[in-house]
DNA sequence: CGAGCGTCTGAACGATCGTTCAATATATTC
DNA sequence: GAATATATTGAACGATCGTTCAGACGCTCG
Protein backbone atom coordinates (compact mmCIF):
# COMPACT_ATOMS: atom_id res chain seq x y z
CA UNK A 1 0.00 0.00 0.00
CA UNK A 2 2.32 3.06 1.28
CA UNK A 3 5.97 2.11 -0.42
CA UNK A 4 8.40 1.00 2.34
CA UNK A 5 7.99 3.72 5.11
CA UNK A 6 11.77 2.07 5.79
CA UNK A 7 15.00 3.57 4.58
CA UNK A 8 17.12 6.23 5.52
CA UNK A 9 15.00 9.53 5.50
CA UNK A 10 16.76 12.74 4.31
CA UNK A 11 15.67 14.85 6.80
CA UNK A 12 13.65 13.96 10.40
CA UNK A 13 10.79 12.04 8.81
CA UNK A 14 9.70 12.52 4.94
CA UNK A 15 6.98 9.52 5.76
CA UNK A 16 3.58 9.98 6.22
CA UNK A 17 3.11 13.10 4.89
CA UNK A 18 -0.71 12.57 5.40
CA UNK A 19 -0.29 13.05 9.07
CA UNK A 20 2.53 15.99 8.37
CA UNK A 21 -0.75 17.37 6.57
CA UNK A 22 -2.79 17.28 9.36
CA UNK A 23 -0.80 18.27 12.02
CA UNK A 24 0.52 21.18 9.32
CA UNK A 25 -3.18 22.22 9.58
CA UNK A 26 -3.32 21.79 13.14
CA UNK A 27 -0.19 24.16 14.36
CA UNK A 28 -1.57 26.68 11.51
CA UNK A 29 -5.50 26.50 12.80
CA UNK A 30 -4.03 26.74 16.53
CA UNK A 31 -1.60 29.83 15.72
CA UNK A 32 -3.57 31.87 13.39
CA UNK A 33 -7.22 30.90 13.42
CA UNK A 34 -9.34 29.55 10.19
CA UNK A 35 -8.41 32.34 8.30
CA UNK A 36 -4.47 31.22 8.66
CA UNK A 37 -5.67 27.85 7.42
CA UNK A 38 -5.79 28.11 3.57
CA UNK A 39 -4.97 25.20 1.60
CA UNK A 40 -1.69 26.51 0.35
CA UNK A 41 0.02 27.79 3.58
CA UNK A 42 -1.00 23.82 4.93
CA UNK A 43 0.72 22.85 2.37
CA UNK A 44 3.94 25.26 2.64
CA UNK A 45 3.87 25.08 6.46
CA UNK A 46 3.99 20.51 5.88
CA UNK A 47 6.89 20.98 3.52
CA UNK A 48 4.38 19.14 0.72
CA UNK A 49 2.70 20.50 -3.00
CA UNK A 50 -0.16 21.96 -3.02
CA UNK A 51 -1.58 19.25 -5.10
CA UNK A 52 -0.82 16.62 -2.10
CA UNK A 53 -3.17 18.13 0.44
CA UNK A 54 -6.13 18.08 -1.82
CA UNK A 55 -4.79 14.31 -2.78
CA UNK A 56 -5.11 13.27 0.71
CA UNK A 57 -8.32 14.94 1.36
CA UNK A 58 -10.34 15.33 -0.69
CA UNK A 59 -12.00 18.80 0.54
CA UNK A 60 -10.81 21.96 2.91
CA UNK A 61 -13.64 21.00 4.16
CA UNK A 62 -12.54 17.05 4.88
CA UNK A 63 -9.12 18.46 6.42
CA UNK A 64 -10.69 20.60 9.02
CA UNK A 65 -13.01 17.96 9.60
CA UNK A 66 -10.20 15.78 10.32
CA UNK A 67 -8.43 18.36 12.71
CA UNK A 68 -11.24 18.93 14.54
CA UNK A 69 -11.76 14.86 15.56
CA UNK A 70 -7.69 14.88 16.14
CA UNK A 71 -8.98 17.64 18.77
CA UNK A 72 -11.78 15.55 19.80
CA UNK A 73 -9.44 12.69 20.62
CA UNK A 74 -7.60 14.44 22.93
CA UNK A 75 -10.24 15.58 24.37
CA UNK A 76 -12.16 12.08 25.35
CA UNK A 77 -8.61 10.65 26.49
CA UNK A 78 -8.69 13.17 29.56
CA UNK A 79 -11.79 11.02 30.97
CA UNK A 80 -10.11 8.00 30.24
CA UNK A 81 -10.54 6.07 33.20
CA UNK A 82 -6.71 5.01 34.63
CA UNK A 83 -7.31 1.51 35.37
CA UNK A 84 -4.54 1.18 37.94
CA UNK A 85 -6.32 3.30 40.62
CA UNK A 86 -9.65 3.12 43.02
CA UNK A 87 -12.73 4.57 41.39
CA UNK A 88 -12.95 7.27 43.95
CA UNK A 89 -9.06 8.18 42.78
CA UNK A 90 -9.86 7.52 39.04
CA UNK A 91 -12.10 10.28 39.37
CA UNK A 92 -9.43 12.93 41.14
CA UNK A 93 -6.94 11.81 38.81
CA UNK A 94 -9.41 12.74 35.48
CA UNK A 95 -10.34 15.94 37.39
CA UNK A 96 -6.62 16.77 38.15
CA UNK A 97 -5.95 16.37 34.39
CA UNK A 98 -7.23 19.85 33.41
CA UNK A 99 -4.35 21.17 35.16
CA UNK A 100 -1.76 19.19 33.91
CA UNK A 101 0.72 20.94 32.17
CA UNK A 102 0.83 19.24 28.73
CA UNK A 103 -2.94 20.38 28.58
CA UNK A 104 -2.66 23.55 29.61
CA UNK A 105 -0.56 25.06 26.71
CA UNK A 106 -1.45 27.83 24.20
CA UNK A 107 -1.61 25.20 21.64
CA UNK A 108 -3.94 23.41 22.55
CA UNK A 109 -6.34 25.68 24.31
CA UNK A 110 -6.50 27.82 21.31
CA UNK A 111 -7.32 24.39 19.54
CA UNK A 112 -10.09 23.97 21.30
CA UNK A 113 -11.04 27.24 21.43
CA UNK A 114 -11.25 27.44 17.47
CA UNK A 115 -12.98 24.23 17.61
CA UNK A 116 -15.76 26.19 18.98
CA UNK A 117 -15.71 29.10 17.31
CA UNK A 118 -16.06 27.04 14.07
CA UNK A 119 -18.87 25.09 15.38
CA UNK A 120 -20.95 28.15 15.27
CA UNK A 121 -19.89 28.67 11.66
CA UNK A 122 -20.56 25.57 10.23
CA UNK A 123 -23.30 23.06 10.68
CA UNK A 124 -20.91 20.03 10.14
CA UNK A 125 -18.08 21.06 13.04
CA UNK A 126 -21.48 22.02 15.10
CA UNK A 127 -22.11 18.50 15.31
CA UNK A 128 -18.33 16.87 15.98
CA UNK A 129 -17.69 19.28 18.54
CA UNK A 130 -21.75 18.76 20.36
CA UNK A 131 -21.06 15.16 20.41
CA UNK A 132 -17.66 15.23 21.83
CA UNK A 133 -18.76 17.43 24.61
CA UNK A 134 -21.85 14.73 24.80
CA UNK A 135 -19.07 12.25 25.69
CA UNK A 136 -16.84 13.93 27.34
CA UNK A 137 -19.86 14.60 30.27
CA UNK A 138 -20.87 10.93 29.76
CA UNK A 139 -17.85 9.72 30.90
CA UNK A 140 -17.42 12.47 33.39
CA UNK A 141 -20.54 11.15 34.93
CA UNK A 142 -19.97 7.45 34.80
CA UNK A 143 -16.47 8.14 36.70
CA UNK A 144 -18.65 10.06 39.46
CA UNK A 145 -21.01 7.05 39.14
CA UNK A 146 -18.19 4.68 39.90
CA UNK A 147 -16.99 6.52 43.04
CA UNK A 148 -20.33 7.16 44.29
CA UNK A 149 -22.26 4.18 43.69
CA UNK A 150 -25.28 5.15 46.13
CA UNK A 151 -25.79 8.20 43.81
CA UNK A 152 -29.01 8.25 41.18
CA UNK A 153 -27.48 8.58 37.48
CA UNK A 154 -29.42 12.12 37.14
CA UNK A 155 -27.67 13.65 40.02
CA UNK A 156 -24.52 12.01 38.60
CA UNK A 157 -25.76 13.85 35.63
CA UNK A 158 -26.22 17.10 37.09
CA UNK A 159 -22.57 16.76 38.72
CA UNK A 160 -20.73 16.16 35.68
CA UNK A 161 -22.98 19.02 34.07
CA UNK A 162 -21.89 21.85 36.77
CA UNK A 163 -17.98 20.36 36.31
CA UNK A 164 -18.49 20.66 32.83
CA UNK A 165 -18.78 24.61 33.02
CA UNK A 166 -16.37 25.30 35.64
CA UNK A 167 -13.32 22.95 33.30
CA UNK A 168 -14.76 25.11 30.33
CA UNK A 169 -14.20 28.21 32.38
CA UNK A 170 -10.57 26.61 33.23
CA UNK A 171 -9.58 26.17 30.16
CA UNK A 172 -11.45 29.33 28.27
CA UNK A 173 -9.98 31.63 30.82
CA UNK A 174 -6.34 30.31 31.05
CA UNK A 175 -5.56 31.40 27.59
CA UNK A 176 -5.17 35.17 28.78
CA UNK A 177 -2.90 33.73 31.39
CA UNK A 178 -2.19 31.11 33.61
CA UNK A 179 -3.48 31.44 36.87
CA UNK A 180 -2.01 28.36 39.15
CA UNK A 181 -3.72 29.33 42.04
CA UNK A 182 -7.28 29.85 40.63
CA UNK A 183 -6.98 26.97 38.68
CA UNK A 184 -5.95 24.96 42.16
CA UNK A 185 -9.12 26.84 43.97
CA UNK A 186 -11.12 25.31 40.76
CA UNK A 187 -9.95 22.08 40.44
CA UNK A 188 -10.94 21.63 43.97
CA UNK A 189 -13.68 22.95 44.07
CA UNK A 190 -14.90 20.12 41.13
CA UNK A 191 -13.72 17.43 43.07
CA UNK A 192 -15.76 18.85 45.94
CA UNK A 193 -18.60 19.20 43.61
CA UNK A 194 -18.02 15.85 42.43
CA UNK A 195 -17.64 14.15 45.62
CA UNK A 196 -20.01 15.84 47.70
CA UNK A 197 -21.38 13.77 50.33
CA UNK A 198 -24.76 12.37 50.59
CA UNK A 199 -27.23 12.30 47.82
CA UNK A 200 -30.00 13.62 49.77
CA UNK A 201 -31.87 16.93 49.31
CA UNK A 202 -29.00 19.70 49.07
CA UNK A 203 -28.92 21.54 52.21
CA UNK A 204 -30.24 25.10 52.62
CA UNK A 205 -29.13 27.42 54.68
CA UNK B 1 -21.58 66.73 9.34
CA UNK B 2 -24.16 64.53 8.89
CA UNK B 3 -26.99 65.23 5.88
CA UNK B 4 -29.91 65.83 7.73
CA UNK B 5 -31.19 62.73 9.14
CA UNK B 6 -34.55 64.35 9.32
CA UNK B 7 -36.85 63.65 6.89
CA UNK B 8 -38.96 60.74 5.67
CA UNK B 9 -36.71 57.62 5.22
CA UNK B 10 -37.78 55.36 2.84
CA UNK B 11 -37.69 52.09 4.38
CA UNK B 12 -37.16 51.72 8.21
CA UNK B 13 -34.07 53.14 8.74
CA UNK B 14 -31.67 54.46 5.74
CA UNK B 15 -29.66 56.93 7.92
CA UNK B 16 -26.64 56.30 9.99
CA UNK B 17 -24.90 54.07 7.44
CA UNK B 18 -22.25 53.69 9.33
CA UNK B 19 -23.85 52.10 12.17
CA UNK B 20 -25.71 49.66 9.94
CA UNK B 21 -22.40 48.33 8.47
CA UNK B 22 -21.14 47.83 11.85
CA UNK B 23 -24.35 45.99 12.61
CA UNK B 24 -24.15 43.97 9.53
CA UNK B 25 -20.87 42.83 10.43
CA UNK B 26 -21.29 41.89 13.69
CA UNK B 27 -24.32 39.92 12.40
CA UNK B 28 -22.21 38.07 10.39
CA UNK B 29 -19.54 37.82 12.92
CA UNK B 30 -21.87 35.82 14.87
CA UNK B 31 -23.24 33.37 12.21
CA UNK B 32 -20.93 32.41 9.93
CA UNK B 33 -17.37 33.43 12.26
CA UNK B 34 -14.87 35.50 10.64
CA UNK B 35 -14.65 33.55 7.49
CA UNK B 36 -17.82 34.93 6.86
CA UNK B 37 -17.04 38.58 6.92
CA UNK B 38 -15.97 39.94 3.73
CA UNK B 39 -16.03 43.65 2.92
CA UNK B 40 -18.92 42.98 0.49
CA UNK B 41 -20.45 40.37 2.51
CA UNK B 42 -21.12 43.38 5.69
CA UNK B 43 -21.85 45.47 2.29
CA UNK B 44 -24.72 43.14 1.25
CA UNK B 45 -26.12 42.68 4.29
CA UNK B 46 -26.32 46.28 5.60
CA UNK B 47 -27.47 47.28 2.22
CA UNK B 48 -24.88 49.09 1.19
CA UNK B 49 -22.42 49.53 -1.69
CA UNK B 50 -18.63 47.72 -1.24
CA UNK B 51 -17.16 51.00 -1.47
CA UNK B 52 -18.89 52.90 1.44
CA UNK B 53 -17.57 50.21 3.62
CA UNK B 54 -13.66 51.18 3.03
CA UNK B 55 -15.14 55.18 2.95
CA UNK B 56 -16.36 54.49 6.89
CA UNK B 57 -13.70 51.70 7.83
CA UNK B 58 -10.61 52.69 6.57
CA UNK B 59 -9.29 48.69 6.93
CA UNK B 60 -11.12 45.61 7.06
CA UNK B 61 -9.13 45.81 10.38
CA UNK B 62 -10.67 48.87 10.93
CA UNK B 63 -14.22 47.34 10.82
CA UNK B 64 -13.73 44.07 13.03
CA UNK B 65 -11.65 46.37 15.17
CA UNK B 66 -15.04 48.36 16.08
CA UNK B 67 -17.27 45.31 15.92
CA UNK B 68 -14.74 43.51 18.93
CA UNK B 69 -15.22 47.38 20.79
CA UNK B 70 -18.57 47.22 20.70
CA UNK B 71 -18.72 43.94 21.80
CA UNK B 72 -16.62 44.65 24.92
CA UNK B 73 -18.87 47.65 25.63
CA UNK B 74 -22.12 44.99 26.00
CA UNK B 75 -20.06 42.95 28.44
CA UNK B 76 -18.83 45.69 31.00
CA UNK B 77 -22.30 46.84 30.85
CA UNK B 78 -23.06 43.56 32.69
CA UNK B 79 -21.33 44.70 35.86
CA UNK B 80 -22.03 48.37 35.65
CA UNK B 81 -23.34 48.95 38.93
CA UNK B 82 -27.16 49.37 39.74
CA UNK B 83 -27.66 52.85 41.81
CA UNK B 84 -31.08 51.97 42.61
CA UNK B 85 -29.34 49.06 45.15
CA UNK B 86 -27.59 48.56 48.06
CA UNK B 87 -23.94 46.90 47.73
CA UNK B 88 -24.60 43.44 48.40
CA UNK B 89 -27.78 43.48 46.61
CA UNK B 90 -25.89 45.33 43.62
CA UNK B 91 -23.93 42.51 43.56
CA UNK B 92 -25.95 39.97 43.49
CA UNK B 93 -28.07 41.51 40.13
CA UNK B 94 -25.00 41.73 38.32
CA UNK B 95 -24.32 38.19 39.13
CA UNK B 96 -27.58 37.24 38.17
CA UNK B 97 -26.97 39.38 34.88
CA UNK B 98 -25.64 36.97 33.14
CA UNK B 99 -28.50 34.68 33.23
CA UNK B 100 -30.57 37.11 31.58
CA UNK B 101 -32.25 35.64 28.59
CA UNK B 102 -31.12 38.86 26.72
CA UNK B 103 -27.64 37.82 27.84
CA UNK B 104 -27.94 34.45 26.71
CA UNK B 105 -29.19 34.57 23.13
CA UNK B 106 -26.95 32.87 20.73
CA UNK B 107 -26.01 35.45 18.62
CA UNK B 108 -24.57 37.84 21.41
CA UNK B 109 -22.42 34.04 22.71
CA UNK B 110 -21.43 33.67 19.54
CA UNK B 111 -20.26 37.14 19.43
CA UNK B 112 -18.28 36.98 22.37
CA UNK B 113 -16.24 33.23 21.21
CA UNK B 114 -15.50 34.94 18.13
CA UNK B 115 -14.03 37.46 19.52
CA UNK B 116 -12.12 35.18 21.91
CA UNK B 117 -10.94 33.29 18.45
CA UNK B 118 -9.79 36.02 16.73
CA UNK B 119 -7.62 37.28 19.79
CA UNK B 120 -5.51 34.42 19.43
CA UNK B 121 -4.73 34.86 15.72
CA UNK B 122 -4.41 38.56 15.47
CA UNK B 123 -2.35 40.43 18.24
CA UNK B 124 -4.42 43.61 17.87
CA UNK B 125 -7.70 41.84 18.59
CA UNK B 126 -5.76 39.99 21.78
CA UNK B 127 -5.35 43.20 23.53
CA UNK B 128 -8.98 44.00 22.88
CA UNK B 129 -10.30 40.74 24.80
CA UNK B 130 -7.20 40.97 27.47
CA UNK B 131 -8.47 44.59 28.52
CA UNK B 132 -11.88 43.80 28.17
CA UNK B 133 -11.48 41.05 30.46
CA UNK B 134 -9.48 42.77 32.88
CA UNK B 135 -12.06 45.63 33.43
CA UNK B 136 -14.59 43.23 33.92
CA UNK B 137 -13.06 41.47 36.40
CA UNK B 138 -11.86 44.48 38.30
CA UNK B 139 -15.49 45.69 38.23
CA UNK B 140 -16.71 42.11 40.33
CA UNK B 141 -14.00 42.76 42.36
CA UNK B 142 -15.10 46.77 42.87
CA UNK B 143 -18.80 45.23 43.74
CA UNK B 144 -17.78 42.40 46.32
CA UNK B 145 -15.67 44.70 47.69
CA UNK B 146 -18.36 47.15 48.49
CA UNK B 147 -20.72 44.53 49.39
CA UNK B 148 -17.99 42.83 51.91
CA UNK B 149 -16.05 46.02 52.51
CA UNK B 150 -14.16 43.61 55.33
CA UNK B 151 -12.32 41.88 52.81
CA UNK B 152 -9.19 42.47 51.72
CA UNK B 153 -8.50 43.78 48.29
CA UNK B 154 -6.85 40.71 46.97
CA UNK B 155 -9.15 38.44 48.26
CA UNK B 156 -12.06 40.36 46.68
CA UNK B 157 -9.97 39.80 43.24
CA UNK B 158 -9.33 36.18 44.51
CA UNK B 159 -13.27 35.72 44.42
CA UNK B 160 -13.72 37.79 40.91
CA UNK B 161 -11.17 35.48 39.76
CA UNK B 162 -12.81 32.43 40.28
CA UNK B 163 -16.02 33.87 39.40
CA UNK B 164 -14.82 34.87 36.19
CA UNK B 165 -13.89 31.51 35.34
CA UNK B 166 -17.45 29.93 35.98
CA UNK B 167 -19.29 32.75 34.31
CA UNK B 168 -16.62 32.40 31.48
CA UNK B 169 -17.41 28.62 31.45
CA UNK B 170 -21.46 29.22 31.82
CA UNK B 171 -22.01 31.63 28.88
CA UNK B 172 -19.25 29.08 26.71
CA UNK B 173 -21.45 25.93 27.63
CA UNK B 174 -24.68 27.92 27.04
CA UNK B 175 -23.52 27.88 23.41
CA UNK B 176 -24.18 24.07 23.30
CA UNK B 177 -28.14 24.50 24.60
CA UNK B 178 -29.33 26.21 27.37
CA UNK B 179 -29.55 23.81 30.53
CA UNK B 180 -31.55 26.73 32.82
CA UNK B 181 -30.94 24.24 36.08
CA UNK B 182 -27.32 24.21 35.67
CA UNK B 183 -27.39 27.77 34.96
CA UNK B 184 -29.31 28.65 38.20
CA UNK B 185 -27.08 26.04 40.58
CA UNK B 186 -23.83 27.88 39.26
CA UNK B 187 -25.06 31.48 39.55
CA UNK B 188 -26.34 30.42 43.16
CA UNK B 189 -22.22 29.16 43.58
CA UNK B 190 -20.84 32.41 42.16
CA UNK B 191 -23.11 34.32 44.85
CA UNK B 192 -21.72 31.78 47.51
CA UNK B 193 -18.48 32.66 46.31
CA UNK B 194 -18.55 36.45 45.95
CA UNK B 195 -20.41 36.70 49.45
CA UNK B 196 -18.74 33.96 51.37
CA UNK B 197 -18.51 34.56 55.18
CA UNK B 198 -15.34 35.86 56.91
CA UNK B 199 -12.29 37.01 55.27
CA UNK B 200 -10.13 34.48 57.13
CA UNK B 201 -7.96 31.74 56.28
CA UNK B 202 -10.56 29.49 54.57
CA UNK B 203 -11.22 26.78 56.75
CA UNK B 204 -9.96 22.93 56.33
CA UNK B 205 -12.12 19.68 56.89
C1' DC C 1 11.96 -4.96 -18.97
C1' DG C 2 7.36 -3.01 -19.04
C1' DA C 3 2.76 -2.58 -17.36
C1' DG C 4 0.36 -1.05 -13.32
C1' DC C 5 -0.43 1.50 -9.17
C1' DG C 6 -0.10 4.65 -5.42
C1' DT C 7 2.23 8.98 -4.47
C1' DC C 8 3.48 13.54 -5.53
C1' DT C 9 4.25 17.88 -8.16
C1' DG C 10 3.24 22.42 -10.08
C1' DA C 11 0.79 24.88 -13.51
C1' DA C 12 -3.65 26.45 -14.57
C1' DC C 13 -8.77 27.77 -13.93
C1' DG C 14 -12.34 30.59 -12.28
C1' DA C 15 -14.03 32.71 -8.12
C1' DT C 16 -13.53 35.76 -4.45
C1' DC C 17 -10.85 38.61 -1.68
C1' DG C 18 -9.32 43.74 0.10
C1' DT C 19 -8.37 48.01 -1.71
C1' DT C 20 -8.36 52.05 -4.76
C1' DC C 21 -10.50 55.53 -7.42
C1' DA C 22 -12.97 58.48 -10.72
C1' DA C 23 -17.56 59.80 -10.97
C1' DT C 24 -22.02 60.89 -9.08
C1' DA C 25 -25.45 62.21 -5.62
C1' DT C 26 -26.70 64.83 -1.65
C1' DA C 27 -26.35 68.35 1.84
C1' DT C 28 -24.20 72.70 3.61
C1' DT C 29 -22.49 77.34 3.07
C1' DC C 30 -22.20 81.88 1.22
C1' DG D 1 -27.90 79.52 -7.33
C1' DA D 2 -23.10 78.64 -7.47
C1' DA D 3 -19.41 76.67 -4.66
C1' DT D 4 -17.99 73.50 -1.46
C1' DA D 5 -17.90 69.57 1.43
C1' DT D 6 -19.53 65.16 2.46
C1' DA D 7 -21.59 60.68 1.28
C1' DT D 8 -22.13 57.07 -1.94
C1' DT D 9 -21.55 54.22 -5.98
C1' DG D 10 -19.66 50.55 -8.93
C1' DA D 11 -15.93 49.35 -11.88
C1' DA D 12 -11.32 47.95 -11.85
C1' DC D 13 -6.69 46.27 -9.88
C1' DG D 14 -3.74 42.66 -8.31
C1' DA D 15 -3.49 39.05 -4.88
C1' DT D 16 -5.01 34.91 -3.02
C1' DC D 17 -8.30 31.45 -2.59
C1' DG D 18 -10.02 26.15 -3.47
C1' DT D 19 -9.99 22.90 -6.92
C1' DT D 20 -8.59 20.29 -11.03
C1' DC D 21 -5.48 17.86 -13.88
C1' DA D 22 -1.79 16.11 -16.89
C1' DG D 23 2.35 14.44 -16.02
C1' DA D 24 6.47 12.67 -13.32
C1' DC D 25 8.34 9.74 -9.74
C1' DG D 26 9.10 5.38 -7.06
C1' DC D 27 7.73 0.90 -6.22
C1' DT D 28 5.77 -3.99 -7.07
C1' DC D 29 4.68 -7.78 -9.78
C1' DG D 30 4.59 -10.78 -13.87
Amino acid sequence: MSPRPVRAMDADEKVDRQARILEAALRLLSLQGISGVSMRAVAREAGVSLGLVNYHYEDKTSLIRAALRRIEELDIALVEPDPALEPEERLRAALKRVADPEFLTTEYLSLRLQLWALAQAHEDFERINTEAQKRYRAGLAALIQAARPELPADECGRRAADIDVIQNGLWLTALLGLDHASISRNVARCEEIALAGPPAAQRQD
